[in-house]
DNA sequence: CATAATTTAGACTAATTATATCTTATATGA
DNA sequence: TCATATAAGATATAATTAGTCTAAATTATG
């Protein structure tokens, strides 16, 4: 029932980014020194959210990590989805999925109700916004 | 983010008892049949729920499974602590977790708000209210 | 008291997922 | 065009989860 590791540091890297004005590099070492996250294992991360459209990465020198969308327009949802799959805490309740006990299944009427609860949280502000809070 | 498939065995599983009078035991073999999950697996799960003071069971002839507490008594939520522990989306945000950058992480806060209002919904329902909905 | 039914407990195996490392490809600037 | 910086991709290791097997303990019943 938990975001993996891996989800976590995706976060605090889009975070780091998200304090930067837009369009500015960050080098993948230069995160993972200021978010103690492991480095090699950080840019398997990275590769994972520019695959999902939240990065834009360029290698060689002077390359790096910047944001592709502005911060006021990703999600923590966004994030993990992009790290995870589709934000489920079922199998049978990713997007997409059906059953055929669907109708009549109790447990999954529950559980619907949790995770959609809990995404509604995650899509509810902005990497922009959560830094504003502060 | 998804909860284990030996939580959605013992959320079945609690079902199952629940539709019956309170007292009355079920066979973990029966159980496993009604609800299509392996046997020997099951059982182990059901310790678990034993141990959480969800389940009375009895061994020997005649013996069998029931539900310790009226099902009204019983929420979701309960019964996946009881086999995944703390129901938490990361390991600072269990309970009695604290971390040293708790008062200034913007992580920890929208990721406390999700798993909030999804712990909400997991409880706000009995196992009994779960059933004479449909 | 003997027997059969049934759960308990623990060790073990297999599968899946998460984490870490190593190698290759690409871009930049001298 | 070469050396270096940097990310991408592939592979290996570790941890967790899922499932099986065997033996022992408990209880009801004849």
């Amino acid at each position: 029932m938990q975001i993996t590791r891996q989800a976590e540091y995706a976060i605090k890297t889009m975070l780091e980014l998200a304090r930067l004005p837009f369009g500015q590099t960050l080098r993948t070492q230069e995160i993972s020194q200021r978010q103690e996250v492991p480095e090699v294992f950080l840019k398997k991360t990275i590769q994972l959210l520019a695959r999902g459209g939240l990065l834009a990465t360029q290698r060689g020198a002077q390359g790096g990590v910047r944001l592709y969308l502005p911060a006021d327009q990703i999600t923590v949802a966004d994030i993990i989805e992009a790290v995870e799959g589709p934000l489920a805490i079922n199998p049978c309740l990713a997007e997409g999925q059906h059953c055929e006990k669907e109708s009549f299944c109790p447990i999954r009427r529950i559980l619907w109700r949790a995770q959609n609860a809990m995404k509604v949280e995650l899509r509810r502000e902005s990497l922009q916004e959560i830094l504003n809070e502060q």
